[in-house]
RNA sequence: GGGCCCGUAGCUUAGCACGGUAGAGCGCUCGGCUCUUAACCGAGUGGUCGCGGGUUCAAAUCCCGCCGGGCCCGCCA
């Protein structure tokens, strides 16, 4: 039987049968900061180029911002000031952080910055470039000698019906600056006669009549004949897309007519994939309710953020839960010990599925030899028992944990650290109550769930405690001999300090958190916990 | 009105294109590490594969129909 391959591989296979050469399209529309969602674009072109490269075919990556669309809802946190530029193109509309010349310009720098720190080795362009410089300007010129051809399609394909003298050409508004509003009705070579009139809900026109030239760029195509003329312009082979354009009747049924029929070229080969959700619900900028590259940052490593992507085909859902990035980051490791032969799994199939998501989430080739690990969840322990770590302390608890297996390079310090500082952002901003280490507020409060032998226990530890500073495994001894000369047995003692402290019955080791803690601190909750309930 | 995806152990899921004894991880339980405690190791535990039909010697897998969950298109991009 034939191993499974990763689904980017068959996917490689297929496009590879067809030709040997491709250019790789992705988009995204500039609407706001983007989410990790949007990164699935880029991020499968870059992959699928690589691959087409890697078995000696020729493949480029493009990443197109979408950024002579009108704006459609004003995303928060932006300030609602910013309705008055409903419908105009994001290129026009000034930087809500004032940093940058425009709102199309910061956002796509921001992805740019996303997609820089992911590796993402795909060309940039933009839109309202390509309107200016021409790329576009033989199929616009096309797309109005054949109007009525394309409000044919539109028809057919998608239900849509326009009226007969409606060009699928949108100029921005002389008058009111907005590309949203206006209906171009009739044309004269270059130049489209327009009245901005339309009602389109988020905006509505100002009623100017005017005419615009197609050659200065001030204006675009509507979406699904502008796609396709994308496809002509820069000979598109394969496509990634959300599933929002893949139904029925929807924008690439559509755009692959129209790039046929109007253009006399092909379409791109598809890769539709399904959305990204978080919490279970969608991401919408519009709504504020995202997660963004930025954020991820914060976190997890970008090679996990890719991981994300890669673990699963395309097609399957996949949630994001904040709560949940450690079990995320565990698969991840687990991937890295199997990659690297540190760990053996008996189903041939999955292991050679693990590698390959692996090795398609690094930023450039991984290396000759596994990085040192800090699990994830061991981290949120550690950056909450010791705030402040050294690296020294650190490298010397990894020793003790067996976690270091070899000197540690640069490199790895240096992702040892950036693993901590991700870690105590996580417990920070999103982690929930259970993976957090909190002291209980009254402690006394436990004394009644505690048998007389584990308080008679609590004392005694106390006392230890108070006669001097220990070293944390010769305390540890000190613990397990107290607890044999009161035949208790050993982790009743400890499940009565962890109730003792926190309430619960297990906890991070006992003797590192009390190093943690500060000794007198402890003696106060030991105490209180074994002696109030004969006065209460 | 139309399209897509998902439903497999308590949780996350692999397997489904090409039918052949359901497989992981987490969790949980127990044990080990002459002393263990949110770090390490081992073992055990656990599934009417959403439901109902059909095809077949054989169905998680193929076909039809339902149910539940989610998303999308039909306005704009």
């Amino acid at each position: 039987m034939q191993v499974k391959e990763h689904w980017l591989d068959e996917f490689v296979n297929t496009v590879l049968d067809r030709f040997k050469e491709h250019v790789v399209a992705s988009g995204t529309s500039i609407s706001g900061s983007a989410h990790i969602g949007n990164i699935a674009d880029p991020l499968f072109a870059h992959a699928i180029a690589v691959e087409i490269r890697r078995r000696g075919g020729k493949a480029v990556a493009l990443w197109v911002a979408d950024d002579m669309d009108p704006l459609d809802s004003v995303p928060p946190p932006i300030p609602r000031e910013f309705n008055r530029y409903l419908g105009m193109p994001y290129v026009d509309i000034p930087d809500p952080y004032k940093c940058c010349r425009s709102w199309a310009e910061h956002f796509t720098r921001e992805f740019l910055d996303a997609t820089e720190k992911l590796g993402l080795d795909v060309k940039y362009l933009s839109g309202a470039v390509m309107y200016r410089d021409g790329t576009y300007l033989p199929w616009i010129r096309m797309a109005l000698e054949k109007a009525g051809n394309i409000r044919t399609i539109l028809l057919r394909v998608s239900g849509t019906s326009k009226p007969s003298d409606w060009l699928p050409y949108m100029p921005v508004c002389e008058n009111c600056g907005k590309i949203g509003t206006t209906y171009a009705y009739d044309f004269q070579g270059d130049k489209v006669l327009y009245e901005c009139t339309m009602d389109v809900g988020y905006a509505k026109g100002c009623g100017y009549r005017g005419e615009c030239d197609v050659k200065d760029g001030r204006g675009k195509l509507q979406w699904r004949v502008e796609w396709a003329a994308r496809w002509a312009a820069l000979n598109v082979t394969i496509e990634p897309f959300g599933k929002e354009h893949a139904a029925a009747g929807g924008s690439y049924d559509t755009s692959k007519v129209i790039v046929k029929d109007v253009f006399n070229k092909e379409p791109p080969i598809p890769l539709t994939y399904e959305h990204v959700m978080i919490n279970g619900k969608k991401m919408s900028k519009s709504r504020g309710n995202i997660f963004t590259p930025q954020q991820w940052f914060e976190i997890a490593p970008p090679q996990a953020l890719k991981f994300f992507f890669f673990r699963v085909h395309p097609m399957r859902h996949k949630d994001f839960r904040v709560e949940d990035l450690p079990s995320l980051m565990s698969e991840y490791e687990r991937a890295e010990r199997i990659y690297y032969g540190f760990e053996v799994v008996s189903d041939p199939k999955l292991m050679a599925l693990a590698k390959r998501s692996y090795e398609l989430s690094q930023v450039g080739e991984p290396g000759n030899v596994m990085p040192i690990q800090l699990p994830y969840d061991f981290a949120v322990v550690l950056v909450q028992l010791y705030p402040n770590i050294s690296v020294e302390r650190l490298l010397e608890i990894l020793r003790l944990t067996g976690h270091i297996w070899r000197e540690p390079t640069k490199e790895d310090i240096d992702r040892l650290v950036t693993r901590l500082n991700h870690a105590s952002t996580w417990i920070k901003k999103y982690a929930p109550e259970g993976a957090k280490i909190k002291l209980l507020e009254d402690p006394s409060l436990i004394s009644n769930v505690l048998s007389d032998n584990q308080k008679r226990a609590l004392i005694k530890a106390a006392e230890l405690l108070l006669e001097r500073e220990w070293d944390v495994n010769e305390l540890n001894n000190k613990f397990f001999e107290l607890s044999r000369t009161l035949s208790l047995p050993p982790h009743e003692f400890f499940e009565a300090a962890y109730l003792a402290l926190m309430g619960k019955k297990s906890g991070p080791r006992l003797v590192n958190f009390i190093a943690a803690m500060g000794r007198e601190k402890v003696v106060r909750y030991f105490l209180a916990a074994a002696t109030s309930a004969k006065s209460g």
